[in-house]
DNA sequence: ACAAATAGATAGACTTGTCTATATATATAA
DNA sequence: TTATATATATAGACAAGTCTATCTATTTGT
């Protein structure tokens, strides 16, 4: 048998089941089933539900990161690697059925002092608000605002944006905030 | 007896619950008891824990929207009734303790297809929207965006800044988002 | 043989919702 | 004013199911 098949096998199901239908509204019982291996396997693998959670926000969030940057590697032009990221949120939204932020999600569901979940989701998205930066520092844009402005204008837009995926179950906030930073890095 | 003392301390108690600790992980059996109320009561008032979500969710929906436009009615100046939206935002999540949007939490912690949720989350965004599309009709911005990504700007911005204080704990994103504003109007 | 996977029973605490029986307060009728 | 009816509150037992986590005993693969 491979290295961890099984442990793949727990938290990729975990995973999707997570985000599609949520933490609490998953049960040990159906990750076991549907990832087709034994209830005593799982807690060999990851002590308990909530070091399950850590393992998918680890990944999810290393995934998320690693996508966004491929991305926008294809392009060369700084401006157009900013409307980048918007372009890969729109496609993975849609592959993913509207479902907004799996980060933003988990920390609506989990206790206040889950300490560990709200860290490590602060960490992914101040990452993020970096890589935006290093691109808005190699842009001309609106004057307005410093650099350092304008890379949370475009985080913000971003995050804004995705979580309205979650209620409006489409992406048209995504496409106008995409417009907006187009808007605001021509002039 | 009052009209109906009873249903206010019942949806009062699960608001403050569903709010600060999340409707999955708030039982009927703490709304009862912090309550003090019978659990007889509870089911003759609200015929579920669903039905008393949607009541919660109605409130705070119609709350929020009269106390934004209550704190924008103070000021006469467009701009600075945009302002004041971030202004009432900042003051409102540093009471309740940095818990973001109520709203994108439920939607987080319900089923996708309780799509009542959905609806009345969405339309009370839409208000929001259109509420900010007024005022920002009535100011003068930058003008590469027009009247109406300008309103979207200025929701998203708002948006994503509200959902930072919930995984960042403090209202960094709120601020800049309304010193974002403000350059955007100034020009 | 050894390690890891399996099925499945089980514990114990929790969940929502229903039910009964009792108490209390208000409204109506004699 | 007194008696009765109605509505609403109460406490608390209970059903039926969920949940996470532990444990044992067996089988499988190397």
């Amino acid at each position: 048998m491979s290295d961890s098949l099984v442990r793949d096998k727990i938290l990729d199901t975990a995973s999707r089941l997570f985000f599609e239908q949520g933490y609490n509204l998953t049960g040990i019982n159906q990750i076991i089933e549907e990832a087709d291996i034994a209830r005593g396997s799982l807690y060999n693998h990851f002590g308990s539900k909530s070091e399950l959670l850590l393992a998918y926000l680890d990944k999810a969030q290393q995934e998320r990161l690693a996508e966004t940057e491929a991305y926008v590697k294809t392009v060369k032009d700084p401006q157009k690697k900013l409307l980048g990221i918007f372009d890969y949120r729109i496609q993975r939204q849609q592959q993913i059925g509207y479902r907004g932020c799996q980060f933003i999600k988990i920390c609506a569901e989990v206790s206040r002092d889950d300490i560990k979940v709200f860290e490590l989701v602060e960490a992914h998205k101040e990452r993020l608000r970096n890589f935006i930066l290093d691109l808005v520092r190699q842009t001309t844009h609106n004057p307005v605002l410093s650099d350092e402005l304008f890379a949370d204008t475009v985080f913000l837009l971003l995050e804004g944006s995705t979580t309205s995926v979650g209620f409006s179950r489409n992406v048209r906030g995504l496409r106008q905030a995409r417009k907006i930073v187009e808007g605001l890095l021509v002039s």
